[in-house]
DNA sequence: TCAAGGTTGATGCAAATGCATTGAATTGAT
DNA sequence: ATCAATTCAATGCATTTGCATCAACCTTGA
């Protein structure tokens, strides 16, 4: 039996499900706008170039993104099509492969982050002292 | 000239971002777990039942929800459909109209906050004292 | 060894989304 | 009064998502 959230946790749960609505918006917009494909691509691209030799398997892809399998089977797709990342043949496991990030991902990845991070300092940065920031992470993380 | 995000900035992000693809995703399972639609049904109706006689012109919903103009007339749209809501013709501009909850969409909105509640109880407020939520609150205000 | 069950990943199909455009009504400036 | 500009809302079309399912492979256990 689960008791009802309190006044806090329900205003903190609207504000969230707010901001997420207008921030992660605007941040996607200002990518959009300067002509860069959407953020699960950034992502993506920045998780494979982190990754020992750059590549993954999808299903670890796919818990680092907290993403649906098909989801990420689909973006891998596409980054493959946009000669962002290709698949390997996985030697371990017949079933699955690995996705390597190619030269051209891992130059639009820093690319977009000149783009990215402008973003997140007019939206984020601008808005918060670094102390706030920083509760702010820790308060997200007990979240998580 | 925008100047790059603090370390404690890009790290907030990051983890709203986290927390919103992990929190959401949860929440929204436990509605659909329990046969009821998306999240985004349940805010446009308790966006009507608040509103004056329970109607709202397009435009108005679309700002309370940050969404897209046609994304709002497509939720419309399926809300209608579902005897939910209903379009009543505007007599104050003739361009628009005014949407109105229905009695069946009061009561669905009553019914599944049962279940959106206690996703929310297990999601966030088992994870935060109602100090740390009002503080985290307080700080996703500011960014909105 | 081999059958049962679990993982990994892709895909067909229906529904939803994003983009651009349209059309109708209002507003504002001359 | 008139015409341009703006606001409100819907929609055609291509892309993307979500769901269910499938096929291939791995693991376990008798």
């Amino acid at each position: 039996m689960t008791r009802k959230p309190s006044q806090e946790t329900t205003s903190a749960w609207a504000r969230l499900v707010r901001v997420k609505q207008g921030l992660l918006a605007a941040v996607e917009n200002d990518l959009k706008a300067a002509g860069f494909p959407a953020l699960a691509w950034y992502d993506a691209l920045l998780e494979l170039s982190r990754a020992q030799h750059g590549m993954l398997r999808p299903v670890e892809l796919e818990k680092h993104m907290l993403l649906p399998q098909y989801s990420t089977s689909r973006l891998i797709d596409r980054l493959a099509e946009a000669g962002l990342a290709e698949r390997k043949t996985c030697p371990i496991d017949g079933r699955g492969h690995y996705v390597a990030i190619t030269q051209a991902g891992r130059n639009l990845q820093k690319k977009m982050w000149d783009t990215y991070s402008a973003a997140i300092e007019r939206h984020v940065g601008a808005k918060l002292s670094n102390k706030d920031a920083a509760q702010l992470c820790d308060l997200l993380g007990r979240l998580a």
